[in-house]
DNA sequence: TGGCGCGGAGAACGATCGTTCTCTAGGCTA
DNA sequence: TAGCCTAGAGAACGATCGTTCTCCGCGCCA
């Protein structure tokens, strides 16, 4: 096993066990044990917890922004790209493992005792933010920043409350309240 | 010190440690030494974190939700209420030790670990519902569910995103996209 | 006044955690 | 083949946590 397949292994079992069950339930030695990478090696790529933990949410975020960017750009007209947006929110909802935000997660557990935690929740929604302006820009609107900060607030409302309630329906809500929006913004 | 003060000043001193520093971080030592109040006697009240857990978010629950209702009965006409939750929102996120939902907190970092903390969650989650369910209901609303529902997520991202960014701003988008959404609703 | 029970302070206990250390086996080089 | 470097398995360490126990002093009743 060399280096990168040892630090995807590792990555990938602290994405599942974090995600999962919240970053303090979960030992590094329950880490070690799902990725078979031995505890020396662990420590050698990341070494401490803090860092594995920053690891793991920069490479989900980057994911996650991926697999939405990719369903998003499917949609053959930029006008229908911001709803698309809960539409992709929906079938996440769906998924089995779905547990709300991994980054809202992480910030209400370590958001006061981690710096590097909170910047990196920080940057996520930044991104996202920065992403959603773009969508509404190339939709037509006049003034994109106001309705990207609302479709952002949507959207994060949309994923906790699916968490906590066990539903994908809080998609739908959050999508008609987008339309509602987007129309009151001028463009339908 | 009798037993009610005793109660008071613990949950007092759980709820402040607790919503600051997140649960798992606080120990039961520092809500001793917070307090004032023994282990012996902690243990008597609460017998164990969990139940002590769960007893701070049930009043935080009753006193968050009394806070919100009392602001916004103060609004004269009741098709104003519903927005006047926002303008409570706002109030809210500015204040210094504002970190966000407790309840959404608590989700993440407990919901899979304690069944206890996930009902005390969804609880609190359903009464904001049904509460918001009466103000659209009396503002005039023809079908006040789908309406609370968009009104509830706006609420909880607004709430999120305030605490990750650490502005009051999403509190006005969520006010901006809520009155897109009641105009969209049929009345304005 | 003398014994008794309750409460407080804090030590103690067992478990767990993050992190490091030890020991050993195996593969590469000369 | 002999010596050495690496890596893995897992013990070890120090800290912390939730929870319980010990010890002591103070107030109450006969």
């Amino acid at each position: 096993m060399d280096i990168t397949e040892a630090d995807g292994r590792l990555l990938d079992a602290a994405e599942a066990l974090f995600y999962e069950h919240g970053i303090q339930t979960v030992g590094m030695d329950r880490i070690r044990a799902a990725s078979g990478v031995s505890l020396k090696r662990l420590y050698q790529r990341f070494p401490s917890k803090d860092v594995l933990v920053e690891a793991y949410l920069r490479r989900r975020d980057g994911r996650w922004r991926g697999a939405l960017a990719e369903y998003v750009a499917a949609r053959p007209s930029a006008a229908e790209r911001p709803l698309a947006v809960f539409d992709w929110l929906e079938e996440w909802f769906g998924q089995p493992d779905f547990r709300g935000c991994a980054f809202i997660n992480a910030y209400g557990e370590l958001g006061t005792a981690s710096p590097a935690v909170a910047e990196a929740v920080r940057d996520h929604k930044a991104e996202v933010l920065r992403y959603l302006h773009g969508l509404v820009r190339d939709a037509g609107a006049a003034e994109p920043g106001p309705v990207a900060e609302q479709l952002a607030v949507l959207a994060d409302g949309a994923i906790t409350t699916s968490a906590i309630t066990g539903t994908p329906a809080p998609a739908r809500s959050a999508r008609q309240a987008a339309s509602a929006v987007l129309e009151a913004a001028g463009f339908a």
